[in-house]
Formats: C-alpha cells, structure tokens, sequence
RNA sequence: GGCUGAGUGGCAGAGUGGUUAUGCUGCGGUCUGCAAAACCGUUUACGCCGGUUCAAUUCCGACCUCAGCCUCCA
C-alpha cells in the first residue's frame, strides 16, 4: 500500500511509514467552544475524518484524539457577556459540534479530551520543561524560552529575527524574547483557573495539545493535522514545548494542515460579516451535500465555498443516489476511488471516479470511504420533502390531469402539472405510468 | 518588510513534457401531445514574459495578481 502524504514539516510529499504499522497514531486540533462552529471549522474536521476513514481501511488500528478546548479567554468573554458560567458556555457548544458533526458524517474521535480535565497533567508538563531549564518564571507567568529550543520556526520556515524586524505587535514586559510564549498564566478571581506549584492560574493556548498528545498517545505520534493558520504560532510551539518536556527531537513524523476557506471569493470574517455556520447550512442543505463540498476541494488548496458550490454538491449526489440501482455482487472499493485518496488524499478526483462507478455495491462501499451515501436511495429521495400539498393531493391531481390527457384536454393537463411544479412536485411519464418527486 | 500558498475552458475542479479529465450550466438533437427523466452531440482552457526542448499548460528563471500568516482565528 503506497500511502502518500504532503509533509508540512518537509515541504514534500512523502511515502507514509508509521512508527508503527500495527496502529497508527494521529491527533488533529479541534474546536475552541465558545460559539457556533462555523464552516471552516468544518472543513479540517471533515478532511481529517476522510484521512481517517481511509487509514481505518488500510491498518489494522488507528488512534485518532482530537481535543475540545474549553479553557480560552474568549470563552470566558461569552461567558461574561450573557452572566452565566463558564461550563454553561462550554457545554453548550460542545454539544451543538457534536450535533452539526454528525450531521456532516464526521466520525467520533476515539478520544476527544478536554482541557479541564486534564490540567493535572498540563501541570506536570510545564515542570519538566521548566526542570529541563526551557522555560522561566516571570511576573507570575511560565513562559517558554524560544532560544533554548534550536528548531524552533522549522515548521513554519521562520527565521525569528527576521520577523521580529517585521513585527507589528507590542510585546509583552515579562518576555525575556518577544517570541517567548505563555505556558501558565495567572488567574483573577472570575477566570477560571486551577491550583499549582506557581500559583492560583491557567495554561496558555498551546500546551494542552501537547499534554493531550503525550496522555492519549505518547511522546511520538505519525500524524498531526489542522488548519493552515495554526501551523504559527499554534503548531511551531507544540514542536517546542513537546521535544522540551522529553528531551527529543521529534514530535509528530507528518505534519498535514488543510488550506482557508472563503465565502463566495471573500475571507470569512466578522468584520465582513460573512460568517455562516454549520447549523444555518443544515435549515438549507443535507448534511451529505454539506460534506461534498467540503471535499470538492483538494484539502491544501484554499476553497471557495458559496451557494453555488452547494448546489452543484446537490446536483452531484442526486446524480450518485440515482446511479445506485442496479444488482450487483461486486463488495470493494474501487481503486479508481481508493488511488486518489492514497495519493496526499486527492478527493476530487476521487469524487469524480464516483459518478463512473456502474456497479451499485462498490459505489456504495467507495463513497462511504469518503464518508458519502451513508443513506438508501429510498431515504435520500424522501429527505427534504418540502412540498406543501399532501401526497393524497398529488395523487389527485395526477389522476385529474391522466383523465384530462386521455380525452386530449392538453390545456387542462398543463395547468395541473404547472399548478404541482409551483408546488415543488415534478410529474414524470414513465412508461404510461405517471410518477412523482419532490424538487430538491 | 519577511514568510507561505494560489492563479486551468461560462462555473467548480483534477491532471500531464507531445494523445478525452470529470461534474455543473448553456446550446443543439433523440424521445415526448408538450414536458420531465434518460441518452447523444457541443463551444478557443491552462496569469504575463523569457529560457531549456524537436515539443511546455506541465521543467527553470523573472514578473504580475490574489489570499493568508507574522504571538493565542480552522
């Protein structure tokens, strides 16, 4: 099995070798909760649950966390905001992802840790890099010493200096280095925070992932996904801070982070006021659409998500529903399907060898590699029954407009199939019968 | 300013040193009382300029445009 994957780390796209080819170990950064997924929170959670559904097929086990992050200064604003606790906020939109994710077919993790519970064993991360001299206490923060540390900015190709000439930011007093980042920080009465060896506070934004990697995996895993824009700092000092606590020199052996997403050619923004979340989506489109289009896109290739995107996914999985009707005892997963995706997970071109497959069996078994056709043709065509007229309606009519054909009243049969089609109903003549279905 | 990525036909989107991507849409046709569905056909594609080559959209170099990152946004 030739299992290619781009390298972030390397710049290359290289032949995927696990550390261990009895169960493979990957981690992607998930979800901050302090408000409605919205798309492109989606988009790495639907790539990744591909990656995995593939590497599920391949090896005989895979261990995939992807962590809930509930401690998060933006969090502690909503929460503010409304006059409710922490956890209310938190537990709230943990749920609300949980829903708009298997909506989209996205399949659960087999761990998905929360930073509050697992502060102890933040904790003792931070001392064994501050024991191993790659951090300092100052004015009350732990903050890690990015000149201790020689491959830092490797991932991202920085070179500190020459950002820090670029700078554009004010840097905090108590950093000895202004790349120097917050590995606890103290808390105020109304933060949230944990007792510790340097006082009442909470951990920075980066540690838990490397504390939940080393808990729920180990010090080594094969493969670490998320967002572009998380590959700095996010990514670069989960590198740091890991190798720092065990004294190694690698963390994840493949780095993998899928391109931005725009909304009809524009950065999703809040300033732009173009944000749409997963659950506006849904009130529109079939989670299964949803999904297709997310995937329409090469994952490193920046897509550009809008309503026609959308209905062309709508289009592509009638057309595929429509294909599944034929008998057929062919069980596998085409290879037309399969080499894409093991080629750096190229999902358009899987997706297009979908609409070749004839056999009904191997699409069905092919799309669900992808996550697709999770439902029969039966309940596909009833799904999104948004007509207002009563079957018994339709079926009146229908007979009323085959009376009127019969005795050649074309007038009269025209309008009963127009005054149906503004009602979203389409007749189709098959075969001297008269079928029906709702427009979707 | 530094760094990263992208630029393919009406649209979406693969791929390739010389041969059809694919899908959607549009147009034409077969079929139909008319439609729908199905099937068939179909329109100049590869940002710009050089270079390498018998041949470049594909390799190399410069340039242009767009997007993003540069301390807590997937």
């Amino acid at each position: 099995m030739n299992f290619k994957i781009y390298n972030t780390l390397t710049k290359e796209k290289e032949l995927f070798q696990p550390l261990d080819d009895q169960s493979i170990k990957m981690y992607v950064c998930g979800p901050t909760v302090y408000s409605y997924a919205h798309i492109g929170n989606a988009r790495p959670a639907v790539i990744f649950d591909t990656l995995y559904r593939l590497l599920k097929n391949i090896y005989p086990e895979v261990i995939y966390v992807r962590n809930i992050t509930d401690v998060d200064d933006k969090i502690n604003e909503a929460a503010k905001k409304l006059n409710k606790p922490i956890s209310y906020i938190t537990e709230k939109y943990t749920d609300i992802y949980h829903e708009d994710m298997r909506s989209l077919s996205v399949l659960s993790p087999n761990h998905e840790p929360r930073v509050t519970d697992n502060i102890a064993q933040i904790i003792s991360m931070i001392q064994r890099i501050l024991d191993n001299k790659k951090a300092y206490i100052n004015d009350n923060h732990i903050l890690f010493d990015i000149t201790s540390f020689d491959q830092y900015g490797k991932l991202s190709n920085r070179d500190m200096d020459e950002m820090l000439s670029g700078a554009r930011v004010e840097v905090a007093e108590y950093k000895k280095t202004p790349g120097d980042f917050v590995l606890w920080k103290p808390s105020n009465d109304d933060e949230p925070g944990w007792d510790s060896p340097w006082g009442f506070g909470r951990p920075g934004w980066h540690i838990e992932c490397s504390s939940m990697v080393e808990t729920y995996l180990g010090k080594e895993i094969d493969i670490h996904g998320g967002g572009q824009d998380l590959i700095f700092p996010h990514h670069e000092n989960e590198i740091a801070q890991s190798c720092s606590a065990h004294n190694s020199k690698r963390y994840a052996k493949y780095w993998m982070h899928n391109g931005y997403l725009n909304m009809e050619g524009e950065k999703m923004s809040k300033s732009l006021g173009n944000i749409i979340t997963v659950k506006e989506l849904l009130e529109k489109y079939d989670g299964e659409v949803i999904r297709l289009a997310l995937l329409s896109t090469h994952y490193r290739k920046p897509i550009n998500f809008g309503e026609s995107l959308l209905e062309q996914s709508k289009n592509i999985l009638n057309k595929l529903y429509k294909n599944l009707n034929n008998q057929s005892y062919e069980d596998v997963v085409s290879k037309d399907v399969i080499n894409p995706l093991l080629d750096d997970l190229n999902t358009p071109l899987a997706i297009s060898s979908l609409l070749k497959i004839k056999c009904s069996k191997t699409l069905i078994k092919s799309a669900n590699l992808l996550g697709l056709l999770n439902r029969t043709q039966e309940e596909w065509l009833s799904s999104n029954n948004k007509s207002t007229m009563s079957e018994n309606d339709i079926e009146l009519l229908i007979q009323e407009r085959d009376r009127a054909r019969k005795s050649k009243d074309f007038a009269k049969a025209d309008e009963i199939r127009d005054q149906l089609d503004q009602n979203n109903v389409i007749l189709e003549d098959i075969d001297g019968k008269t079928i029906w279905r709702v427009k979707k």
